[in-house]
DNA sequence: GAGGGTATCTTGACGCTGTCAAGTTTCACT
DNA sequence: AGTGAAACTTGACAGCGTCAAGATACCCTC
């Protein structure tokens, strides 16, 4: 039979979410509304829940996706020991921080509060961003290296590291205080905290 | 007349600001109906909007009462010098995730993405919260003081930190990663991290 | 005190949303 | 060919933000 809309749309569950990634980035997590997204894939409205329970699942299901790219982002990132400590964290911070701005509704969406405290996260949205996490910090420790203070626990440094990453990520996607034009700066200046957190210096 | 269900409140804007923070902690950003505001307030649907232009502007100036507490914070903190920079840091460092802790909900509408990008923040939030980090610049680099590196711009410093807390406080309040039950931990890290950002080492 | 203008509050209505229920169509397998 | 499951559909409902138009109470001037 010829493709001319037929019943069963064939892979509407990846459909739906490649759509919703481009609903995500015209008009923000809040203009994203399931009918939309059904009438723009072409289905009814209804059609989403037999792959989806919930908006929020498909929200979930998004944001996973999200995370399995920042963790390719992570592998790709030139976090080789011998490139040299600070370029290779200042490759990664400016990936990383592409990666915020080039969809920050993406990125807002991942970390937001209404994924993981509101309603209770998926398992596969867990899974997948844990994971991430952990690559991040093996990634991390191993950069480090034996430049590791004794008695700091490598997790601590990955948490440290992070958080000051996201942090300005957060501010800078969100127009707080920084102007997204001077980038770079911000990403120097992310380097070099991060570098302060990860190498401690023994101050008197 | 007495003062049974009168026609006009009397004091409704400030009503409605606090039973808006009280429904904030009680069902998140997502769960504050300007409907439920009003009836809960004991008032009809419309009657807010001769308060509040839009939904957008009552959460405009429920974020902007929210920097004015954290104005307040910043300059209750034992920010002297002479009690010592570490002392003096650990302090603020608890307030302020004490702050965010104790209302996860107003701290992700203050920072959040929907009222500062998606939509225009009002004149009076922008105002409000760049005199709160102004603020917050000014203590920093008076505790810092000479100490300051040279080169390295206060306004960067300040910046720095607070991306640096603002990330730990997210990714706290968010659930992501860090158990709230070991809040003392997450604090420590801060204020080494701060530390480390703000007195940078120089490193070989 | 009477009158009028204005600020305040009200109800009605519209289009939007997420989602429950129940019906229809197609696929996969015996 | 027949049957059960999977995919998809329309109908309906409550809740949302908000425009429009009407009702009520206050304030200020005469």
């Amino acid at each position: 039979m010829a493709n001319h809309s037929p019943y069963h749309h064939g892979d509407l569950r990846s459909a739906l979410l490649q759509e919703a990634n481009v609903m995500l980035k015209e008009s923000g997590i809040d203009g994203l509304s399931l009918r939309q997204l059904a009438e723009r894939v072409g289905v009814s409205r209804m059609a989403p829940y037999h792959h989806f329970k919930d908006k929020h699942e498909l929200l979930c299901a998004l944001a996973a996706e999200g995370f399995r790219e920042l963790d390719r982002l992570i592998d790709a990132a030139t976090l080789q020991h011998d490139t040299g400590l600070d370029k290779a964290l200042h490759g990664f911070v400016q990936d990383y921080l592409m990666f915020a701005v080039s969809s920050p509704d993406r990125y807002e969406l991942m970390f937001g509060r209404p994924i993981w405290k509101t309603s209770k996260p998926s398992q596969e949205l867990k899974d997948t961003a844990f994971a991430c996490f952990r690559h991040y910090a093996e990634r991390i420790t191993t950069l480090v290296g034996d430049s590791l203070p004794k008695g700091r626990k490598p997790l601590r440094l990955a948490q440290a590291s992070w958080a000051t990453l996201h942090g300005l990520c957060r501010l800078m996607i969100d127009g707080i205080y920084v102007n997204q034009a001077d980038m770079n700066q911000v990403s120097d200046e992310a380097v070099r905290i991060m570098l302060a957190a990860l190498t401690p210096a023994q101050r008197g």
